[in-house]
Parts: C-alpha cells; sequence; structure tokens
DNA sequence: GATCATACGATCGTCACTATTCATAGTGA
C-alpha cells in the first residue's frame, strides 16, 4: 500500500459516509486526512503509529486506522458502508449537478444502481418527476454523463498510469529472462491521457515473461494469453497488453507499438519509396533484415534521425527529422523556477517557508507564491490587506534563506467582463501576476476571447494561468478564440501557462504548438497546493515537449532578473 | 473525527450561482 492507495480507501469511506447522511464534519476529517497523506513525502507504511497521529488532520482514532489499512489493504468501516451501497456508486460520484443528497434520492426513490441506469432515467424522463429536480437538472446530468462516456473513453490520467506503470516495471525486471523491457503506446508519447499500457519485452525465453507477467500482484482477470502475447486486467480496470519479441525485433517492434498510427504510416510509406518494407519485426529489403534491433537503426536505415517518442504524431516531426531539424525540446533541468504555486495562506496545504525549502531542494533558483484572490471565497482568497501581511512574511523568510529568489505573486480571478479582482495599484506592488479564470466558464467564444484579451491587455498581468480551464475527464475546456488570444499575447508581450497538474495540463500539446509559432512564450507552473505537487512540473514539460516547445519558447528558464521584459 | 485549550465541549474554509417548491436546498469552486 502507498500513500495513495491508503487514501483513496479514507477519500471513498468519507464519500459513502457522506452519503450515508453522517455529520458534515466527521466526512470532512476523513477527506482532510486523506489529503493530508497524499501530501506527504515519506511513505506512511514506514511510519509508526505515534509518527502518523503527528500528521495534520490525522488524531488517534485515524491513525489507528490508517495502520489497519496499511497492514491490511482495507478498512472494516468501509466494508461495512459499501455493503449498504450499490457496488458500483462511486463511478456515480463525478456527474455534475449529483452531490450526496441527489444521488441519495435517486437511490432510493429510483433504484439507480449504476451509471446505466443513470442514463437510462434520464433518457426516459424519469428524474424530472423526482421532487427537487426539473427538465434542466435532468439534462445537465445527461449531458455530464455523456461527456464522460465518450470523452475521455475510459482513459486514465497520465500521472496515474505512470504510478502503475511504474509498479509493473519494477515487477518485470525481477524477471531474469527479459533482456529489455518497455512500455510503449501513448503512454511513452507522454500522451496527457491514457487508455491501456503497451509492455513490449525482448527475451529468448518467451514462456518464462509471460508466467511473470500473468503474476503481477494486481492483476484481476487474464483476457487472453498465447505464445507471445498475453493480456490481463489489473485492479482498477487498467488493461495491460504484453508482446515479447526477440532481440532482433525489439526496435521494430518498439516503433511499432509506441505509434502514433499517423506517425507509423508515415514511415512506412517512406520505407516503401526506398524499396524497403517496415513492419513490427523489423525494416526489410526483399526478404532480408535491414535493421529491427534498435529504433535509432531503423530511423537511420530510412535516411533520418531517431524521433523522441513525444513528438510521433505526424505533425511535421519526420519532415523536420529528415531536413535535420528536429527541435531541441525543453527538459526539467531548464527550468530556473516555479511561477505557480499555492500556500496556507489560501487553498494550499504547506507554508511559504516550507514550500521555498522544498523548491530549493529540487534545486530551484527562485519561486512565485501566487495565492488566490479574494473573488475565491472558498480558498479565503486574498485581498490587498492580507497581500500586505503576506509580504511581510516573504520578506522574513526571505532574509532567513539563502540560495532560492521568493517572489510575491498572486493568481488573480479574471472576472467575468475581463476585469481583475484586485485593484491595479495592488497588483503593481507584486512580483509576478497570474490572472485566471475559475467561474462562468461556460460563456460563448465572443465573450471569453474578449474577456481573456482583457486581462491579456492589463499590464500588470504576467501570464494567464491554465487558459482554457480544462479539467481532463470532468469539464470541457472552455471556448475561445486561439488565434485571436495568441495575436493579443503577442502584441502585448504577456505570456501563457503551461499548468502541470495532471487533470488540467493546460496549455495542451496542440496550442502549445500554436503559441510556439504565434511567437508567444510559455510559462511552465507546477500549481502546487504542496510541497509534493513542485515535482508536477515533470507532467508539464511533457506536455510542452509533445507541443514542440524548447528552451527558448519557456520564460522561466530564465535567471529571475530576466522574467519581466514587460513592464 | 480533529483540534483547541477557561480541558469539555464548541468549532470546524465561504459564497455565488442554479433550479425549483421562487426562498431555499444543493452544488461547486
Amino acid at each position: 500500500m502507498d500513500n495513495d492507495d491508503v487514501a483513496k480507501v479514507l477519500g471513498e469511506t468519507a464519500d459513502m459516509l457522506e452519503l450515508a447522511g453522517e455529520n458534515f464534519f466527521r466526512v470532512r476529517a476523513y477527506r482532510n486526512a486523506a489529503q493530508s497523506i497524499r501530501d506527504q513525502t515519506v511513505q506512511v507504511a514506514d511510519l509508526t503509529p505515534e509518527q502518523i497521529d503527528e500528521i495534520p488532520g490525522i488524531g488517534a482514532d485515524l491513525a489507528k486506522k490508517v495502520r489497519t489499512v496499511v497492514e491490511t489493504g482495507d478498512l472494516p468501516l468501509h466494508h461495512e458502508l459499501a455493503a449498504k451501497f450499490p457496488p458500483r456508486l462511486l463511478e456515480l460520484r463525478d456527474v455534475s449537478g449529483l452531490g450526496p443528497k441527489r444521488l441519495k434520492l435517486l437511490i432510493d426513490r429510483l433504484n439507480i444502481r449504476s451509471r446505466d441506469d443513470l442514463e437510462n432515467a434520464v433518457k426516459s424522463g424519469r428524474l424530472r418527476k423526482l421532487s427537487g429536480f426539473g427538465p434542466k437538472l435532468e439534462q445537465r446530468i445527461g449531458e455530464s454523463l455523456q461527456r464522460h462516456g465518450a470523452g475521455q473513453g475510459g482513459r486514465m490520467l497520465y500521472a496515474d498510469a505512470a504510478r502503475i506503470a511504474a509498479q509493473l516495471s519494477a515487477h518485470m525486471r525481477n524477471c531474469g529472462a527479459i533482456r529489455k523491457l518497455e512500455i510503449a503506446g501513448s503512454f511513452r508519447r507522454r500522451r496527457e491521457t491514457v487508455g491501456d499500457l503497451d509492455v513490449l519485452a525482448s527475451a529468448d525465453d518467451s514462456a518464462a515473461v509471460m508466467k511473470h507477467f500473468i503474476g503481477f500482484p494486481d492483476v484481476t482477470q487474464v483476457t487472453g494469453s498465447g505464445e507471445t502475447k498475453a493480456s490481463v486486467v489489473l485492479k482498477g480496470g487498467m488493461q495491460v497488453d504484453l508482446r515479447v519479441v526477440p532481440p532482433k525485433s525489439f526496435g521494430a517492434a518498439l516503433v511499432y507499438f509506441t505509434g502514433s498510427k499517423s506517425h507509423n504510416v508515415h514511415l512506412r510509406r517512406i520505407a516503401q519509396a526506398r524499396g524497403l518494407l517496415l513492419n513490427e519485426y523489423g525494416l526489410f529489403r526483399e526478404g532480408s533484415a535491414v535493421a529491427g534491433r534498435t529504433e535509432q537503426e531503423i530511423y537511420r536505415a530510412l535516411g533520418i534521425s531517431w524521433i523522441t517518442p513525444e513528438l510521433r504524431e505526424d505533425r511535421g516531426e519526420i519532415e523536420a527529422s529528415a531536413a535535420g531539424k528536429l527541435p531541441r525540446l525543453i527538459e526539467r533541468g531548464n527550468l530556473r523556477g516555479d511561477l505557480h504555486t499555492h500556500s496556507l495562506y489560501t487553498d494550499g496545504h504547506a507554508s511559504i517557508e516550507a514550500m521555498v525549502r522544498q523548491a530549493r531542494d529540487n534545486g530551484l533558483e527562485y519561486i512565485a507564491i501566487t495565492d488566490h484572490s479574494r473573488r475565491l471565497a472558498m480558498a479565503h482568497g486574498l485581498d490587498p490587506e492580507r497581500l500586505r501581511e503576506q509580504r511581510k512574511e516573504i520578506d522574513r523568510i526571505q532574509k532567513k534563506l539563502t540560495g532560492i529568489t521568493v517572489l510575491q505573486g498572486i493568481e488573480v480571478d479574471i472576472l467575468e467582463d475581463g476585469t481583475l479582482d484586485l485593484p491595479d495599484d495592488a497588483l503593481g506592488a507584486l512580483d509576478w501576476v497570474v490572472a485566471s479564470v475559475h467561474y462562468k466558464l461556460e460563456q460563448s467564444s465572443a465573450q471569453m476571447t474578449r474577456r481573456l484579451c482583457k486581462a491579456i491587455r492589463n499590464r500588470k498581468v504576467d501570464v494567464i494561468g491554465h487558459p482554457s480551464g480544462r479539467l481532463l475527464g470532468h469539464r470541457e475546456p472552455s471556448n475561445f478564440d486561439l488565434s485571436e488570444i495568441l495575436r493579443v499575447a503577442r502584441e502585448e508581450g504577456c505570456t501563457l501557462e503551461v499548468n502541470s497538474q495532471p487533470v488540467r495540463l493546460d496549455l495542451n500539446d496542440t496550442a502549445c504548438l500554436a503559441a510556439k509559432r504565434a511567437g508567444v512564450k510559455v510559462v511552465i507552473s507546477s500549481d502546487a497546493h504542496s510541497t509534493r505537487d513542485l515535482q508536477l512540473l515533470e507532467y508539464g514539460i511533457n506536455q510542452a515537449r509533445r507541443g514542440w516547445i524548447e528552451k527558448d519558447d519557456v520564460l522561466n528558464t530564465r535567471p529571475r532578473k530576466d522574467l519581466r521584459a514587460r513592464r
């Protein structure tokens, strides 16, 4: 059990307690504990009960329960509650417009037990007849269901897939028969969501590899198993396919299974034009192998240089490679600072000092603390008065700590008319201003374009945070005219954020590419709400790399003194 | 269920928006 597993049990317990009508504060205690555990940088499994008790938000009772979860993988309370509700109920948690109260009503009155039940109830118009429901709610719920079903198509966030991939790779490495191992597919291309994992192994004894693979502890079902191929379903529903190939074909298979499909089609066309045949077994001329052992070998034989998986979408990378003009993509080591982070002043879970120390330990030269502005009441957003208090604390910390520069920033809300949630003089006193939209995201494209452009034109604004506002699997991006936004950003010298939260990754890859082509700089930021979150930069980097972003396209690769050319 | 602290019992992020019972409950950030 790692921290995320433990947190998941507590979080689900909270959900079910809430549904059972439990005291709201008890529910929140479980939720807070789950969050606290997610924030930990050490594994709770390695801690004594006393040490667990010291984690904020965890008292004697929950500490005991955490130990139980760690030791048994389960919690009696969780078990008990789960027995009271339909087994597939938790899949309804994320439906927009459905909270615990309405969900409870649906279970009790309409005997809704799954997504399918709910979908049928919506279709037959039964929802609107319930007291408290009406046509509009019914429609909203129907739309949300559709978005979930179609939009993500059962895909998992990259970060979640990465966790599974790491565990699986560790397991597979214990298999002596394996010579080489890669997880290919969209995971290797670092797409923002991943449908399934394609594991590729090279070995002479494939039977031994098969056996070892099926023995992975999280396997719940073996859906196929032959001599060189096996498919399993893991706990949590992720499908994993394994292919075992001989070493002489490993490179070819890796190209083939990494994709994308359109990239592969393009490669095969090039092979054909040269009188070659490319497939998953190798590159052949008149039946005899020309290449196949490594990817490099294959690309070289096709007359182009190796292309990093993130670029393999047939968006011009093959032409660029042929012309020797592949971009030198941004790397984690290029980033000097993080320009979007939160602290206890609003909805962060760590003190400013803790955030700064962690950033320094991570090798950053500067960090901007950018808490929310007052419009976000739930986060206890800052007004000018509290901003001044925060400035004093930052100054104090800056005096105490060397080796890192602390900037005072803000994540100021862009109000619905495009004005900002704080007056210009308050913003003017700050070192860094992120401006973001957090509500009324469903405006028309014309309205949203105007709103964002107005914010961009405000000279106090340095960067637009998570520009589209999307939440993968939960909320569609808002509509706006990207080329107009880019035109104005370019004109004004304003930058756009690549937010590294796994559920955001916003700008997305194609928008990154559009920004680069429009001459607009991006800022890659963690939007960290805890010290642990500061590591999320990795995911923003992935997305930026998929969007052809190079070091010079990214503002926070510059030294602190060169950050604000704009004002 | 955790935390604070007149040490047992009170307190625990807030507010805008939506839909419906049009003043209020529920949700969402």
